[in-house]
DNA sequence: TAGGCTATAATTAGTTG
DNA sequence: GCAACTAATTATAGCCT
């Protein structure tokens, strides 16, 4: 079974799966495609399970890299479901696209909401030129990424010292 | 509600999951809303990996059984895609445009794994209890923003070093 | 290119505190 | 009712046909 080109200059094994998978962007395009149709069967499988043990309603779309359109309803169509998404975010507009618009100038994150620095990390995180930052859009997404890390930090302590969440939130719908 | 184990020296099986899960609605319903916001959580984030490692744009909305609203987009917002989704399933319009087609392809490599890590920390925005998060899922998360931090301040450093605001050497393939 | 195989990673059902 | 743990199932990366 074992080919040739055993000069291995690695010092470990190469044959099988050597470790816990990587999230990063798959460089090869064969093999990207080739995750791609699998893990979308995988996740139309869990996305069809869902609705049916929990009852739920799910709607799903998949844009692959080459734009090609893939869909899952848990019901009659994805439309449906959109509408009533729609329904539900838009009684009062706001939000969503809104993140965008969350532009820091360095004081607004006053540390109590570590969601909205997250969101608007994603905002960076969807930039198209990421790669041609300038050196202050730079520093402006360093700030954020230190608050959030603060942040974090510091939820860690006091759950270190508290030992117990004791979040009596309300599970009642908010919105 | 067992008890204990009286007698566990028996040879046989423990009383594990018995065998394959059984894809029906979950008729108890505390059980119910277990199984969904374990299942939800997975469902999320395997849509976020298949939209990582395969460069796919993948919306989700889920509406549990109590018509809660569940989110989850690998872009901006949801709305985007589907706005997206309709362009693609309405042809119709006419073939003005093939705007929707080519977008994401020829990014360039360097910044993918800034940007793999950016996506990875809008992945924990999209998750709602994020006031709550559990030790372990905090550590990771501090983890990631910790190398997102390493990542922007190199590419800082290495800017400076050049002494140009951008672009030097990414104008070869600018494409 | 797509489908199968298999070992390993990842998810999760069931339980306990 | 949530969080942690464990065992068992399920998904899938890497090969191979």
């Amino acid at each position: 079974m074992e080919p040739s080109l055993s000069s291995m200059g690695e010092t470990k094994e190469k044959k099988k799966r050597k470790g816990r998978v990587k999230i990063a962007r798959i460089e090869d395009k064969t093999s990207r495609q080739t995750r791609f149709s699998k893990r979308k069967s995988g996740l139309f499988k869990k996305a069809f399970e869902l609705a049916v043990l929990c009852d739920a309603e799910v709607g799903l779309v998949v844009f692959s890299a080459a734009g090609r359109l893939h869909e899952f309803s848990s019901c009659s169509s994805i439309e449906k479901t959109m509408k009533r998404y729609q329904q539900a975010t838009c009684p009062e507009k706001e939000a969503t696209d809104e993140i965008v618009s969350v532009q820091n100038d360095g004081r607004t994150c006053s540390g109590s909401d570590l969601k909205s620095l997250l969101l608007e990390i994603s905002y960076w995180a969807n930039q198209e030129n990421l790669e041609q930052l300038k050196v202050d859009e730079l520093a402006k997404l360093d700030k954020i990424l230190l608050d959030a890390l603060s942040m974090t930090k510091s939820r860690k302590k006091l759950m270190e010292r508290e030992g117990s969440p004791s979040t009596s939130e309300e599970n009642n719908r908010q919105r």
